[in-house]
This record gives structure tokens, C-alpha cells and sequence, in this order.
DNA sequence: TTTTATGTTTGTCATGGACAAATGGTTGAC
DNA sequence: GTCAACCATTTGTCCATGACAAACATAAAA
């Protein structure tokens, strides 16, 4: 059982959104404790991820909120279908792997990889499949929580630890990289970071959760040349956008701002003043269009 | 001027709480927009942020909310002066680093530290003051949220790389750590494992945040022999203690439950049956109390 | 000194109404 | 057929006020 502010969390969805959904749609319909306070069971929670998956493929509420949970699952594998071709076999092995709780051969698979592919395509190539394919089985439910922490954490050591024997002490541009309050991935930085310093650039990481405010003053008394920001899936888009058009007008002009990360697609058009990174590869391409810029 | 989401962003108080201070002290006193909804000029943003900083150091809202911004930075200065004695020069010098934002020299300088003293001293000696450090310097708000993170990523950089070398694949004690989906903070895992890796146990870290359903499973699906959790000051003791009755009875008698940190400080009466562990140093000696119960 | 009981304080939740911004579809001009 | 302008719905956020449990402090008892 759930209160309403853990399913905020777990889902990424306000709780005004909440309430409003269930005065309007009839869902979710969650019991009510000794308090009146409302209890969501966790099948409905896992329902309303469903809702979320489908909001951020374009769906509306008022089509899929009432909608019965296999309704859901159904349109999810219709618009899936499409990009579902590829999970091949190197995917699938790993997910075994994870499923097995075998650690050692899951931190030893992915440095291999790392080895003979080099930082960058590890990350850009390997890593992203392998995020989409987790995400997926874990939409499937043949995942559970523990099972995803444990590739989070061992992906983790191996990426810290190739960032770090790049050395790039006083090398230009200086990059701050970090995440908004309420967002908790911290891997989407990660991920950023393994695929900018190899070409050279100086790369900070805050790691998640930074105020405003202390992300402004970060930037100034860091001197940094370029801010860059990940939103996860998880993180509603329009408090992002909102965010971002607040952070523009407190950081100084000839400081860039970077943004990037699932939350943010197809909103380049609302962010004026703001270099929306579409892929790990664009990240590259950017980091190139500054260079280009500031060549002197 | 801004909304009562981007003060929310802004100063980490939530929109419930901005409007219920409003209602009972008198402050804030935001305008209105054209819509009615709330509108707040800057100065009274900065004076919540003063405020909140009052509150993370133990003063209660109805004594510094209606105060004046006068008074405030009266308190802040008066509160500042005394615990001043015992932060020695060592400490002072890495602490001038975190505030010049000297990320580079920041990480070279523990990663010397680590190398001269070994992973265990390191952690248990000098990052442990580091932290009562960096904590006391917070409190006095010469530090600010951006320095903070800065540190604790480091810090974190220089731990996992440490205990990535050592290799303890496939023998025993296996320990599961993690913490409490609430727990935000995973610095005390990585501190534990850095204690207890170096006496050939074989760690494995979920990272926070996992579901008490989710640890039972990983520890009965992953063969461990014993399960340790970590809980930050931040954590509420109460919530703590329960949890880990529950937890308790969640998983088989043969695995051991490993509890510590701050938030258990003298609550060692209330749990039967978990092994409450008081210190960095107790992590060893409760990793040498198993080895003996079974030699065999 | 430590524990237990008793008031206060304080953050979070509930309800139901309102409205602006976003979205979708329709019409008419080029 | 494409594009712009328009209108109707949809949708998320905000507001006001009331309520209450958990956290906290303080006083009394062991």
C-alpha cells in the first residue's frame, strides 16, 4: 500500500494530477486508510507507470486513464512494435545475467565490452540498448527493483571508473553537469560524462538533485563554460521546460546550457536559449559546434 | 516574480508548506497575478532560503518565520560562533578545496590520502572527520549545496574505483547492502563496503532506496549470508526501527540483518535479532564475530 | 538520569471549485 | 493540398479552508 506522496515518486505523477484523475476518469481508485488518506495498491501503481509509458508516446488521459490494464499492455505493444526488432542475443544474454543475481559476471561482461569497444561506443551503443531492453523486461515485470539497482550500481563502478583514468585537468571546455531537485537518476549524467571526456572536455559532475540557486552559483564560481542538465523519463516534461527557462535567466548569457535526457523530447521548440541534446552522439556533435565557436 | 512551483524548486519547501506559513505566521506575503494565483518577489525568496537554513540547524519555524531578515542574520551569526574548536588543520585545508571548487585537486588529494593510509584507515579516520567537517561547515553555511555534492561525488569516485580493485568474487561472508526506499543518501554504503571488502568479504550494493519486499527477495535469491542497511541522520529513527522489525520477519533466520548509521544511534535496546553496528570500525569486528560463529 | 505522560507545533492530506495553457479539429483563403 | 486562424475540449495547476497524525518539547514520575 501506498500513500499518495510515494506514488507521486514511483510515478513521476503530482498528486493534484492524481486526485484530479480520479474525480475525472474513475482512476485510479485507491482505499483509504484509518485516516481517510488515500492508500493506492500496487497493482494500480504499476498501472498508472502503463498510463505514464503511453502519456510520453503521445496517447491522451482521457483515452488510455479509464482504459483496463490490458487495453494498455495492448496499445503498449502496438506502438512498440515498430522498434521492438532488435533485442538480439548479446542483450539477452546480459539480461540473464542480471535476472541471476550473478554481480561478479555482470561487472566483468560490462568492462569486457567497455574494453574492446572503447568509452564511447560502450556507452553510446551498448549501454543504450541495454537501458532500453531493462526498461522493457522490467515493463514486463521480469524484473524486479533489486534485480534493476544491481545493473544500475555495477554500470555505475565500471563507467566511475573509466571516467577517471581520463585526465583532463585544465582542459577547455569546462563542463558543470548535474540534475533539478526532484529528479533521482543520476546515470543519464553518468552517461554524459563517459561520452564527453574522451574528447578532452572537462566535465564536473554535482551528481542529482541541485537547487536552482546553487546550480547558478556553481557555474559562476566554477568558472564553467557550458551547464548541462538530464531529466529521466520520470521527470515531468513541463517542469523541465519551466526549470530550464528559469535557470536561462539566472545564469549569465555567455555560459551555455545543455539539456538532454528522455523528458525532453520533442520540446526543443519551447527552449529558446538552450542547446537540447537529442542522443548520446548529439552530445559529441554539440561539445564540436562549441568548439568551433570558441576556436581562438 | 515568481510562482509557487519555481519557489518550490527554489527553496526545497514544498507548495502545502509555503501556503500553510503564509496562513499561520504571516509570512511570506506574496502579490497577486492577474489569475489570483501567488506571485513572489525575489527578496522573499532569499529570506525562505535564510530561513530554511535556520530550520536544517535545529531553530522551529514558529520562531524564525515571522522574524525579521535582520534578526535572521543576527541568529545565523550568533549560531555560528561556538563549536568552533575542533577542526583541525588537515580538515581545514581540504575544506579550503571543496570551497574553491577545486574538483581536480579534491579528488587527487584523497585519492594520496587513500593510497598512503590504505582503504580502511582512509575511511574510517580521515573521511569520517572529513564528513563531521564538511557537516559543520554546512551548518554555519560556508558551504552551499553545490560544494557539498561536489565533495560527496568525489569522495564517491575515489571509494568505488578502491574497492573495484579488489576482487572478492565467490567467497564468504556475501553481504547485501542497501538501504530504505526513503533514504536518499548511499555515501554510508560505500564506506561499509570500503570497510569490509578489504577483509575478503564479498559485497554487493543495491544502492539506495529498495523496497523491503525487494531485499528479502535478492537476499534469499542471491544466496547471501548477511544483509546490511544504512541509515543517514536524515533518516527518522522511528521509521527506521519499525522497518527493521519488519524486515526482520521478512527474511529466513539463517541470514543475518546488519543495521547502522546515524539514525541508530541508542536504539540498539529496541531491535532483537539485528546486529546493530555502532561504528566503522564495529563493521570488522561484527565481520570477525560471524567468522568465528562459522569456522567450519 | 532515564523513562513516561501531556500539550503544542508542524507538515501533509482532503475537498471541490476555478481557470489558463495546451491540444484537436474545423473552416476558409491561397 | 497546404497553411493559418478559429473555436471547443481537454488537462494540469492553483486556491481556500479544514483536519489530523507525527514530531517535538516540556513536565512529572520512576
Amino acid at each position: 500500500m501506498f500513500n499518495i506522496a510515494a506514488v507521486e515518486r514511483d510515478t513521476g505523477l503530482s498528486k493534484d494530477t492524481l486526485r484530479v484523475w480520479e474525480r475525472r476518469y474513475g482512476f485510479p481508485t485507491p482505499m483509504r486508510d484509518d485516516n481517510g488518506d488515500r492508500a493506492y495498491p500496487i497493482e494500480q501503481v504499476e498501472k498508472l507507470r502503463l498510463i505514464r509509458r503511453l502519456l510520453d508516446m503521445g496517447k491522451r488521459p482521457s483515452k488510455v486513464v479509464g482504459a483496463s490494464t490490458e487495453d494498455l499492455l495492448r496499445e503498449i505493444d502496438a506502438l512498440q512494435a515498430p522498434c521492438e526488432t532488435d533485442i538480439a542475443e548479446p542483450e539477452d544474454d546480459f539480461l540473464r545475467l542480471v535476472r541471476l543475481h550473478r554481480s561478479d559476471e555482470l561487472r566483468s561482461t560490462l568492462q569486457q565490452m567497455l574494453l574492446k569497444q572503447g568509452l564511447q561506443r560502450f556507452v553510446s551503443e551498448t549501454v543504450d540498448r541495454l537501458n532500453i531492453a531493462i526498461g522493457q523486461s522490467w515493463m514486463r515485470g521480469e524484473l524486479d527493483v533489486s534485480e534493476e539497482h544491481l545493473y544500475s550500481e555495477q554500470l555505475q563502478n565500471v563507467l566511475r571508473n573509466a571516467i577517471g583514468s581520463h585526465s583532463s585537468a585544465g582542459s577547455r571546455p569546462r563542463i558543470l553537469l548535474t540534475t533539478f531537485p526532484e529528479e533521482q537518476h543520476g546515470l543519464g549524467l553518468l552517461m554524459a560524462e563517459a561520452m564527453l571526456v574522451p574528447e578532452g572536455a572537462c566535465c564536473i559532475s554535482l551528481g542529482v538533485q541541485t537547487p536552482l540557486a546553487d546550480i547558478r552559483n556553481a557555474a559562476i564560481a566554477g568558472n564553467f563554460d557550458i551547464v548541462a542538465l538530464s531529466f529521466s523519463g520520470a521527470y515531468p516534461a513541463r517542469q523541465a521546460v519551466e526549470g530550464l527557462k528559469q535557470l536561462r535567466n539566472l545564469v549569465p548569457d555567455g555560459i551555455l546550457l545543455w539539456a538532454g535526457g528522455a523528458a525532453l523530447q520533442g520540446k526543443q521548440s519551447r527552449l529558446e536559449g538552450i542547446r537540447v541534446i537529442t542522443s548520446l552522439q548529439d552530445a559529441v556533435t554539440a561539445l564540436g559546434e562549441w568548439r568551433t565557436a570558441h576556436q581562438s
